[in-house]
DNA sequence: ATTAAATACGTGTATATACATCTAAATACT
DNA sequence: AGTATTTAGATGTATATACACGTATTTAAT
């Protein structure tokens, strides 16, 4: 669909307003259908995230704050997910010997094997709804860097 | 900022996989510079989000549903953020007489005000951050529209 | 060595997101 | 007409987002 008609509007300032308009939608979208897919598994799409930092590391620990830094959203309140994740005994909670302050958190058997499960779905259906050739996929890439490199 | 950098994470599956990630961090990136610039005038993303549909329509009046399927996202909870932009007396909610079902949602004379002076420095601040040149953008809306067309 | 500053993370609050449920009103069905 | 279904929107719940603040621990400064 359009972002015309996804967002009932065609008054754009220029084609960068709308580029930003797109790129919010288009985000909203990808996260509906992750939700939608994370969902059999009892998921949050933010708990995913969170599995796959660890998985990205295991067997290595990895801190809260390492997490932190990892999300695709910064501001996620980390310690708040791994309660939840807690519950579930999908990961485990040390703190660390070598500084105290610190919060280690390593996947659960349970975890991984969750993990495992979700990972192979979700993949196959972000495959099957993201419509893009290898090309194209690498100019979008280009692109959004393009987009952001203000900062 | 590459996103490699910005998740710490050089794994990808493929172009397609990373481009699906960029779009989420991009629209992360976007929302934060949005939310900082809408601190000053007391507005949240979605509040802002409601006043903008409401100005495109005004002054003819327009309904809850109506809004709601020209959010960006979807499922933006309407009926709560009109709570809050009543509540700042920024709109003002009135039964509609033909269908006395629908709540129809009206800008008042301060909701205006604010409009204006947040969408001029907004749009300033999203014009300095969004490095894009027309072509450039005119290339992204079509990348993004073709990831989205198995929908 | 003692105090000050920084860091890690947990917690609190307001709002948003996602989704389910409830109520009132409108429409359709027989 | 009388009942059933649909629709609009309010409301409830769990989790997330955004951000401020508190506490324990570590590091730096004097």
């Amino acid at each position: 669909m359009k972002l015309e008609q996804a967002i009932k509007s065609t008054k754009f300032k220029n084609e960068t307003q709308k580029a930003a308009l797109n790129v919010l939608y288009t985000a909203w979208w990808l996260k509906t259908y992750m939700s939608k897919g994370l969902k059999e598994f009892g998921l949050t799409h933010e708990q995913y995230n969170v599995l796959r930092i660890l998985k990205g590391k295991y067997p290595e620990q990895i801190c809260v704050r390492d997490i932190a830094c990892r999300m695709i959203e910064k501001n996620s309140n980390v310690p708040r997910i791994v309660d939840r994740l807690e519950i579930k005994k999908l990961v485990k909670r040390t703190t660390s010997q070598l500084d105290k302050r610190e919060t280690v958190i390593t996947l659960t058997h349970t975890g991984i094997l969750l993990l495992e499960a979700s990972t192979n779905s979700i993949d196959q259906t972000m495959e099957a709804v993201t419509v893009l050739s290898e090309l194209e996929a690498v100019q979008l890439n280009k692109l959004l860097e393009k987009l952001r490199s203000s900062e």
